[in-house]
DNA sequence: CCATTGCCTTGACTTATATCAAAGAGGTCT
DNA sequence: AGACCTCTTTGATATAAGTCAAGGCAATGG
C-alpha cells in the first residue's frame, strides 16, 4: 500500500505535492489490471479519466485502416499516460495497449479538475511534462522523415545506452517486433538492418541484449 | 499601433488577458522584421525569447546533414512560436526562417517570465496551447508513418477545404516546394502525384489553385 | 517429452519514392 | 522585349523498404 503512495508521489505530474494531497489521491484512486495484449483505450474513445502505471508497460499507437500500426511512446513504472485528452476534454488521440501483465492507477477526470481547482502549482508541471512530450515528438518526426531505418535504430541504442548508462551493451525493455513499429518499420526490415550492423561489426545481438562493438560508427550513423 | 495591441490581446497565448497587461505587453515587446528566407532563429540556439508574427509566414523545420529538411509546422499572423523553449529554459529544439517577408513582435524570456508570475491564468492558456501542439505531432506522426505521399496529400487539401470553409476549391498558401517539405518528401514526388491525381479525375490544378472534382474519394484516399 | 505458440529470421520479389539531369513556365527587373 | 530569376514539371534510373511465404528457434504447457 505505501508503494502507491509512492508511485504518487513520484510521478513527475504530482511531485512537489503536500502530503495531505498525495493521501487524498490515494484515497480517489482506482486500481486496475490487464493483462498483456488488452487494449486500454481505443482511439477516439472520450477520456473519462488517466492512468498511472503501478507496474508493466503499456504503448501509445496510432493504427492505420490497412493494419500497420505506429508506436508513439511507451511506458513504464511511475509514468502517467493518457492524460493529455482528459485535461482538454477532448477523445484519445491514439490506443494503449498493455505490452505485459500491467497494474494501473486510474485517475477519474472529476477528481483531478477538483485538484487543479486547489493547486494552481500543478500547472506548472503539467507544463513541464506537456513541454517534455513535445520534444519527444519533434525528434520522432525527424528520425520517421529524415532518417532511413538504419539510422533510427542506431539512435534508438545510443538513446538506450544514455539511458542505461553504459557504452558496452544495452538490453531491449521491449520485443524487436514492437521495436520495429516503434522505429516506423516492419519486423522483417528491422531483423535484416540488425543483421547488416552485425555484419559490419557494428554489433553483436545475442536475444534482447546488444553488444557494441564500435560506438563511434554507432553515433555516426545515427547523426547519419 | 493599434494593430499591435490588437494582436496580442487576440493571440490565443494572451486571450482573456486584462487591458492594462496587454498595454503593459505591448511596451515591452520587441518589433522585429525578417526578408523572406532570413533565419529567425537555428536548431540549438538559446531560447532567450519568442515571436508573434504580425504579418507574414514562418516555418519551423528540422534539417538533416544531408540538407534535406522537414517542415514541423506553418505559421501565420497572429501566431506564436518558439514558445516552448523559452518556458523551458532549453534550446530551440528546430529552427525557424521567414517564408515571406515577415514582421514579428519578440517578447524578451525575462519580460514573459515575470508576466506568468503576476498571472497563474496564464498557466492555462498555455496548457491548452501545448496540448493542440501535441495533437498535431500525434497527426504528423500518423500521416509520415502509416500513410503514403498521395494520402498525405489528400488528408493536407482536405485540412485545406475545412479551414477554408469550402468543398469546391481550395488555395495554397506555401509552394509546392515547401508543401513537399511538410509533407515529408520532395518537389518531384509531390508534381508527379499531383499529375496523377488529375489524371485519375480527382482534383484539377491551377497553379495554387486546387479544384476537387471528386470530394468522396479524395477523402477516402486520405484515410487510405 | 513432444507439441504448441509466439517471436524472429531468411529468401525472392515488388513497389514507392528518392536521385540525377534537364527542360518548361511564370514572374519581374532593367 | 529580353534576360534572369525561382518554381515546377518530366524522364530515366537507383534504392530502401515493404510484401508474401516459409522455416527456425526457444519457451511454455499438457
Amino acid at each position: 500500500m505505501e508503494k502507491i503512495s509512492h508511485i504518487i508521489a513520484n510521478t513527475p505530474l504530482f511531485k512537489g505535492l503536500p502530503d495531505n494531497q498525495i493521501q487524498e489521491l490515494h484515497r480517489i484512486i482506482l486500481e486496475k489490471r490487464y493483462k498483456k495484449g488488452r487494449i486500454i483505450f481505443s482511439e477516439g474513445d472520450e477520456g473519462t479519466g488517466f492512468y498511472i502505471i503501478a507496474d508493466g508497460m503499456v504503448k501509445v499507437f496510432k493504427a492505420s485502416s490497412e493494419g500497420k500500426e505506429q508506436i508513439l511512446q511507451i511506458f513504464s513504472e511511475g509514468e502517467p499516460f493518457g492524460e493529455v485528452a482528459v485535461w482538454m476534454g477532448q477523445p484519445f488521440p491514439a490506443s494503449a495497449q498493455a505490452l505485459t501483465q500491467v497494474h494501473l492507477l486510474y485517475l477519474p477526470k472529476k477528481s483531478f479538475d477538483d485538484l487543479i481547482h486547489n493547486n494552481p502549482s500543478l500547472a506548472l508541471n503539467i507544463i513541464a511534462i506537456l513541454s517534455l512530450r513535445i520534444h519527444q515528438f519533434t525528434v520522432q518526426v525527424e528520425n520517421l522523415s529524415l532518417k532511413e531505418v538504419p539510422g533510427r535504430l542506431a539512435a534508438y541504442l545510443i538513446y538506450l545506452s544514455k539511458e542505461q548508462k553504459t557504452d558496452k551493451s544495452v538490453t531491449l525493455s521491449i520485443s524487436k517486433g514492437q521495436l520495429a513499429s516503434l522505429l516506423g518499420t516492419i519486423p522483417e526490415t528491422l531483423s535484416r538492418i540488425f543483421a547488416k550492423m552485425t555484419d559490419q561489426n557494428l554489433i553483436e545481438v545475442n536475444g534482447r541484449t546488444i553488444h557494441f562493438l564500435n560506438y563511434n560508427d554507432l553515433t555516426k550513423l545515427s547523426e547519419q
